[in-house]
DNA sequence: CCCATTGTTGAACCACAGGTCAAGAACAGG
DNA sequence: CCTGTTCTTGACCTGTGGTTCAACAATGGG
């Protein structure tokens, strides 16, 4: 009963998760949020609360789907490789597809907020720490199948993996040329 | 003639850096500056203008000191994979100096200022360039030593390189364990 | 020692950020 | 259709951000 809302809370967030990549937490101004999200200002606070809370509301959700595509492109069949190759070309893919380059949440949050901020901090380096863990764990199912060598640190090779990847969302901000982005990712395969 | 600073304007705009760093443009208030550089505020925008100047004036020196170290390193005696590894060494180091884990300022604002600053943008962008043509060219020097293998892609090498560190930076941001971040140099030279 | 020049400062300014609120609007149930 | 509940909204409020300025402090030169 009541009032039903006349925007999706979902559509929402994703809408205010595009101005927070592409103007960072402390530039995006509740004006700027409401006009995007397409509603009153009061209307946003009403539904989220405070900034900060949409703003942890939108981390969430973009850390959680984040993870999901990932753990779904390494869940598929095939060689471990490819199944990483995949992975980082769907990063890059995700970079170039809009022409703001908004770039990665997590990556954008980690910068701008890893001091001041320890609520968002705590979900960036989980995130990060997960992502590394999925690499780690197909990166033993590759040992475990031949694919990989098995006297390879594979702990060293997750941090690898992990730090390009970090890499690559940051060059993903710039109009980077394609084709650097190509020899990283095979350069990163090459070294598993 | 006339009355002389107070402050040294080298010592302001290092002071000044940190606070960029550490709490990105947008967050960063005249006040806070001010009260870091040990200054009143009028005095800060009689010395430097805007605070986008400041900050312009921060991220340009920072450019600078940074390439310069950088080029310090690569031109030293010894094996190329050694002055590479130890480029990637104090980056590290730099990273785990100060307890407050600033990171780097070209990396920092290549996501907090991607979009909206154009100006801030082309120092940014320039400043990886020049990193990555400096690595290309001491990875051709080893070329020419026989310590790379010549049928490699330097320009692959150089964006990967030049990938990793970008990586390395947004990682000091976090406490990141320093055996990561060691595997990660190692898996990167070793790379070459 | 007076003056031109350059620095320093806190007060003052306007705009806007972040957030609240009172008024009203759209429902469901009785 | 009246009522309780939930939404919506723009006006409103307070604080601060970014900036300017008038008044005063140091200098060196003539």
């Amino acid at each position: 009963m009541g009032r039903p809302k006349t925007f999706d809370p979902d559509e929402a967030i994703r809408a205010a998760t595009r101005v927070f990549q592409a103007y960072g937490y402390a530039a995006s101004s509740p004006t700027l949020l409401a006009d995007a999200v397409g509603v009153g200002k009061g209307s946003l606070y009403h539904a989220f609360g405070t900034k900060h809370e949409l703003f942890m509301a939108c981390l969430n959700r973009y850390a959680a789907e984040e993870y999901a595509e990932f753990q779904q492109l390494l869940d598929q069949p095939g060689p471990v490789r490819d199944r990483i190759r995949r992975v980082f070309e769907a990063a890059a893919a995700a970079d170039q597809a809009d022409p703001a380059r908004p770039g990665c949440l997590i990556v954008n949050t980690a910068t701008e907020r890893g001091l001041s901020d320890a609520e968002a901090s705590t979900v960036v380096w989980d995130s990060i720490a997960r992502t590394r863990t999925a690499l780690r764990e197909v990166l033993a199912e590759g040992a475990r199948a031949g694919e990989v060598e098995t006297e390879q640190d594979l702990d060293a090779l997750a941090d690898m993996l992990q730090c390009t990847m970090i890499g690559l969302r940051v060059l993903g901000r710039g109009s980077a040329n394609q084709d650097s982005i190509r020899a990283v990712i095979e350069s990163a395969i090459e070294n598993i």
